[in-house]
Order: C-alpha cells, then sequence, then structure tokens
DNA sequence: CAGAATCTTGTATGAGCGTACAAAAATCTT
DNA sequence: AAGATTTTTGTACGCTCATACAAGATTCTG
C-alpha cells in the first residue's frame, strides 16, 4: 500500500463485476432471458446502474464474451504449453472443448442461442465468430500439423462438426456426459486417423 | 356441386393457411422474429385474426412444426419405400437430412433458434423432440439394422451428431453447400464402418 | 330481401424490455 | 466541516409484442 501506483479504479472494478454477474445470468437464461434488470439484480446492483458503466447493453454483451472466452481459453493454453507431442496437443484441445464442469443443459442452451440469434442480428454474428473460433482453430491447426494430407483436413472439419454436434445434442437430449462426450470424438479421430484412401463401404453402385 | 357431402370448412382452410405464413415467415425471421403481426402480414390478412382461429400463438407454433415435420417427411418416406437395399435406405435417410432447397442459412438459424429456446421454456423442448426426431430415430434404425454390433450404435450416434453439427457450422459460418455436407457424412460412415475394433491410434499411453 | 350467423378488421390494453435522467447518497478535496 | 465530485438509486418514457374485443363486412337462411 506504500506505493502511489493507479489503484484499481472503481469503474473497473464495477464494469467487471457487471459483466460477471451478465455472465451468470447468460448461462442460466440464455441470450434472450439476459435482461438488463436481471444482470443488475444478479450484481445485487440497482436497475440504472447498467447505463452509468456502459453504452449499452451491447458492450455489456461483448464483454461478457470475451469474459467467457477467457475462462475457456486459460485450461487449454496451459495444458497446449505444456503438451509435447502433437497427440498431448490434440488431448488438451479436444477436452478443452468440453471443459469439466461446463458441459451442461444450460450453458449448452446458452451457447446455441447465441448462434441462432447470429442469423438475424449481424451484430450477433461478430459474436458469432469469437465463440465459434474459441478451440476450433486450434483444433484444425492441429489436425493439419499432425499430418498435411489433404485428406485429413477433411477428417479435421468432420471431427470439428462432431463435436458441435455433441454440444447441440447436449442441448437438444441432455443424454450424454462429458466422458462419453469426449470418447465419441476420440473414436471419431481413431476411425478417421486409421483409414486409408483405398477403403470403400461395399455399395451397389461400386 | 351436386355432392353436399362435407365442403372443406373456411375454419380450415384459414388455420392451414395461417400456418404456412407461420413456417415461411419462421424460416425466415427465426423463432424470435416470428410474431404474430408478421405471420398475418405474410398471410394477407387483418393482425387480429390470428385470435380468431388460434387460442394463442403458442397454438400457431406447434402447428407451423408438425407442417414442418410433414413437409420434411414426404420425401423421405416415399424413397424409403422405394428402397430395396439397406444402403438404399441409409441414402435416403441422410440426404433426407439435407432437405434439397433447404439445406440454407437462414433455415439453419431458424432450427437453432428452437433448440435455444428449449432450455429455457419447458413447453418448447417438446417442441424441440419433435424437430430433433425428425430424421435422426430412422438413421439409428437403419444403422442398427445394417449391423447389429455394439460398436455400431456407437458409430450411429456419431453420425448423428454429425450431421447435426454439419448444421450448426451452416448457421455460423455457412461455408459449406449441400453435396459437401452429404459427402463429409458419407465420409464419416464410411470410415466407421470400415474400421475393426482392433485398431488403435498410435498414442504415448498405448 | 331481412335477419341471423359467420367471418374479418382495426384498435386498445397491458406486460416486458432497453435506456435516459433527476435526485439521493457516498466519497473525495481543501 | 463544507463544498465539489463521483457513484448509486428509483423511476419514467418509448418501444414492441401477444392478446382481447367492439364494430364492420360478408355469407348463409328462410
Amino acid at each position: 500500500m506504500a506505493t502511489h501506483g493507479k489503484r484499481t479504479k472503481i469503474e473497473d472494478i464495477r464494469r467487471i463485476e457487471l459483466i460477471a454477474a451478465a455472465h451468470r445470468v447468460f448461462l442460466e437464461h440464455g441470450l434472450h432471458g439476459m435482461t438488463s434488470a436481471r444482470i443488475c439484480r444478479e450484481a445485487g446492483m440497482s436497475p440504472g446502474i447498467l447505463a452509468y458503466y456502459f453504452k449499452g447493453k451491447d458492450e455489456v454483451l461483448f464483454g461478457m464474451v470475451r469474459y467467457n472466452n477467457r475462462l475457456l481459453m486459460e485450461d487449454v493454453i496451459a495444458r497446449l504449453k505444456a503438451a509435447r507431442t502433437g497427440w498431448e496437443r490434440l488431448e488438451a484441445i479436444v477436452e478443452g472443448n468440453f471443459p469439466a464442469s461446463a458441459f451442461t443443459q444450460p450453458i449448452a442452451n446458452a451457447w446455441l442461442s447465441v448462434c441462432a440469434e447470429a442469423g438475424v442480428n449481424p451484430q450477433y454474428a461478430r459474436l458469432q465468430r469469437l465463440f465459434y473460433r474459441r478451440l476450433r482453430s486450434n483444433l484444425a491447426s492441429v489436425f493439419e500439423e499432425m499430418a498435411a494430407e489433404s485428406r485429413l483436413r477433411e477428417a479435421g472439419f468432420i471431427i470439428a462438426a462432431l463435436i458441435d454436434g455433441l454440444w447441440l445434442r447436449k442441448a437438444a437430449a441432455d443424454d450424454l456426459g462429458r466422458d462419453e462426450a469426449i470418447a465419441l470424438v476420440f473414436g471419431g479421430i481413431r476411425s478417421l486417423m486409421t483409414n486409408g484412401e483405398e477403403q470403400r463401404l461395399r455399395h451397389p453402385e461400386g
């Protein structure tokens, strides 16, 4: 306290508190249920406070997405740094796509609500890109690094879609857990990587 | 006109017209953009007409989903009847999951908006189940029929998730066409079905 | 055609939302 | 402590939406 370096300003504190509250509300009620009033109540503040610290609700929204991405990425970045083999990198990224305590139905739904709104509101489309590329682009890069054949780039495409599909299923049916989801992804990876070009399914036309 | 058998009542006509209009609005504007006023305008009627023929907006919504499922199923059912081999059945179902002129970004988004709302509103959850199982259950049955090994049931799970993931990607990035999507699914099917149990990816732990 | 039944319109009402803002409370400055 | 500044509150306005409803238009019936 002897230092007279800049103390953390109240403005920053409040902004972070509000964004964290917005994040909690978002995960519980989805994008549509994330109202200004609810955010303020969740943060234990008065309804009007939001307009004082933010230009509008959109600013809170974008801040919330950045906050969310930071939370998601922290774990993965640490594991990626420690990873030595390509396989370890792949493991880190795949498991990072299913965060330990975040693969739940409400969160899957919240995530989907952003995707859904992106089609109508172009501003949400930017937001969507941030969400969509959380860890996906890393996945693609590792995949290409592990095997640069053009055929395996298709495989990366398939695995990315598989991961999304499992989240979608989590949101819709909620009939699988985190470990099962990860096992399915690695099952898909195994099949795709051990398969040669020449193999074909028996097929009437062939 | 000589017959005095029941003529199609106006009530039925209007209900169908309104549901069809609701369907068009839904595909263009998503669930959230499907307002009563827009539905009536799309149907060329007065704003208040909806309350006369339906108990509420929910009734229109459910009718719209049934209408949608009927449209989707008609083509598939016809192809399934004509199919002789298991492969043909599989083709019919997979391609039925990507209807010729319906694999578009707006439609993908509209579909997602139902999934997203299902997590918050329990009434939409029922709706979601109808949507989700459109063709999925058929897929599973054909998969199990073609090869009843328990390992391939997992494969059916993966393929179903893959299909959903491709729709999600369509909504989010819109960077693939119908043919590419179908090709990717069959690529996944090929890999999964030609792979034996014993094969494993080289892995430090193994 | 007259009267009844049905269908359609346009508008009104109330709820929920984002946002603006005046006033109150708290904090800082001298 | 007194005034200035920052922070917080509570409320009010304008907007969009679902729904209800009175009044008008149309069709049916005798």
